[in-house]
DNA sequence: TGGTAAGTGTAACATTTGTTACACATTATG
DNA sequence: CATAATGTGTAACAAATGTTACACTTACCA
């Protein structure tokens, strides 16, 4: 869960000799300078979007998976990509700029022409959009769990899956309490109550499962 | 929201002749027995898997948007689409057979060939994982909504966008409450005193919005 | 190194929501 | 039409979580 989207960087080096596009794509440029609105919750879109210098903001869930609240969007990345293809293809938020903005628009025509023509392109495209996809159901997936202690259960176990009994988590309590969606005391009980149950402990940022059993207990 | 995905229909079609897809695409049809595990959480998915004929049951949010409990799929729709193209290309949960069950499978690199040579098949193929995101979105910011009169208020100014200030559900409130993902009688609660206020009037499944400014800010 | 900011633990209390139970209304169905 | 099944309103109480406050620890940095 880093901030950049590597996979997207290859849109910063856009220009017409290094080209991991071809010469001739059809594309527009546009600027914007601080506080602007460009664009509108509703607004229909029409062709993908790219930050490519500057940062944005918008309401949506945010990179490292907070709640939804301000989302700050920086360069490069592209804005909503899911949406251009979707039925009702319109932005769910507004957008608007924190500081001087430049975004490469390519029309949809040719986002498909470049699908087809450049598979790089195209596997990037979905590569993209299927993280995005997977990012989503995994957040749905947190949120519906109802209790703190389930949230914070799965979350253990994901990352039990991935590094075993004991890793570190790189972020402090405030930042979990609001990537889970719950007040900063709440989540210390929860947490402080686990401990004493002898499900898992807790040495500054190290966590121990002790208790695999018991945590998937709590998921219900 | 409907239960059937009609873009997707053209799979059932599927025969040498009718052509929908080129006459050599590349693929193998897979059956199974009634209660067969056929892929398991976590296992890498390296093709597109359509399920053409019986249905199956996953646990994740399901079409109609409830929260995640059991899923229930019925041919012809593609089953998690969006993860062939992630970068952790796994599945999220168990798949199990409910009956008898036939799943079309066509691998990545076929996949990739027939985007670029069919582009009926790759707008088809974005545009279902596109709905399927903005699906996913507006479902977690549902859910992020913390109080049940706040996840009412968003679903019914949505309601009031799309039909006027007046318009009817076709969901009772159990039903309501399972997609909010709270408890009936708490949810008929909150109605009761959100038309005490005078915010909202309600006559069987007839939602009438008396006062918008109230609706939005019951959001925070 | 001392002081300041950031992070953690925890307690008392308020608020919201869930649970259970039941009466009543509405709708379907024989 | 009678009866059952389904849906709705609501109350009393339980449980979970949020809020506020503060003491204490740790990390940072001038």
């Amino acid at each position: 869960m880093k901030s950049s989207n590597p996979e997207w960087v290859g849109f910063s080096l856009l220009d017409e000799e290094n080209g991991f596009f071809p010469a001739d794509m059809i594309y527009s440029i546009h600027t914007y300078l601080k506080n602007e609105l460009i664009f509108r919750q509703g607004d229909i879109c029409e062709a993908l979007y790219v930050l490519i210098k500057g940062s944005v903001k918008t309401e949506m869930i945010t990179e490292n998976g907070n709640l939804l609240g301000i989302e700050i969007i920086k360069a490069p990345r592209p804005l909503a990509p899911a949406f251009l293809f979707s039925d009702n293809n319109r932005f769910p938020v507004d957008v608007t700029t924190m500081e001087a903005v430049e975004v490469l628009r390519i029309p949809k025509v040719e986002v498909i022409r470049l699908m087809t023509s450049q598979i790089d392109f195209m596997k990037q495209f979905l590569t993209h959009n299927a993280n995005r996809t997977q990012f989503l159901t995994n957040r749905l997936q947190l949120l519906s769990i109802k209790t703190i202690k389930g949230k914070i259960a799965h979350f253990l176990l994901e990352q039990c899956n991935e590094h075993g009994q004991k890793f570190s988590i790189n972020r402090n309590q405030t930042e979990l309490a609001e990537f889970f969606g719950v007040a900063r005391p709440s989540l210390a009980r929860s947490l402080s109550e686990m401990v004493q149950e002898g499900i898992i402990s807790i040495t500054k940022k190290e966590y121990t499962i002790l208790n695999n059993k018991g945590l998937r207990e709590l998921l219900l």
